[in-house]
DNA sequence: TGCATATATAAGCATATACTTATATACTGA
DNA sequence: TCAGTATATAAGTATATGCTTATATATGCA
């Protein structure tokens, strides 16, 4: 009773952060494949605090991971997280995401990292 | 793809309303029954007018439906909402509400209408 | 018609949110 | 060691949010 209370907090807490148009965006991007900052500047056309600002609320949240390489810090989704059943039903509703990393990659603006 | 672009915020304005415990907690009770404005405020322990103000926001966003029977407004969720695939997941993926109705009903506040 | 009940709305306020600009930190490579 | 790139953080600000109290509206019933 006490966990099924702090469940249904829990997901409203997830819910809160994907109830806004650039990180549900993010989130769809990872779901495809990891990405690091300057990809997500590049694909959502903004400034690059405000992209790192959003990437905290949902690293603090657990809702993603991060791993530098090299000079890049690349962000992937935690499946591990108590709510990711959700977020991954989320991310199967919206639409692909992928398009976008192909244009990056087109552009050149793909960061690849071998490490 | 403009489409596409308009399900992604279409998702992330339903999100964001269920992203807060009182909404999400509304959202779980009318999923197995229509209920009425004075039984929410007796189950979340809430003042009428911040009750009504959460109701005005999701019927505002078409999320639930009002149908008036006698002096009571029932609401019910709106299966024909474009987002509603997705709020029919998280609702089920949260933990049941409906022993706050039987709570409720064992308590004689539970409304009862034959109209 | 008039009072009681149910609900909605308005106005006010404290806090949260999402940007901005400026600056700090961390890594890379010459 | 130093310049360049990537990222994070801090501070400021405008707007959004969620409550409160007070009041308006709609229905039922005597």
């Amino acid at each position: 009773m006490e966990k099924a209370a702090i469940e249904l907090e829990a997901t409203a807490r997830t819910l809160k952060l994907l109830g806004d148009n650039t990180r549900l965006t993010v989130m769809g991007l990872l779901k495809d494949s990891e990405c690091c900052v300057c990809e997500f500047v590049e694909v959502l056309k903004m400034s690059q605090p405000s992209v790192s600002q959003h990437l905290r609320k949902l690293r603090d949240a657990g809702l993603v991971k991060e791993r530098r390489k090299g000079q890049w810090i690349f962000y992937s989704l935690n499946t591990e997280h108590e709510t990711y059943p959700v977020i991954r039903h989320v991310l199967e509703q919206i639409p692909d995401q992928k398009e976008k990393l192909r244009a990056l990659e087109e552009a050149g603006l793909r960061i690849q990292c071998d490490v």
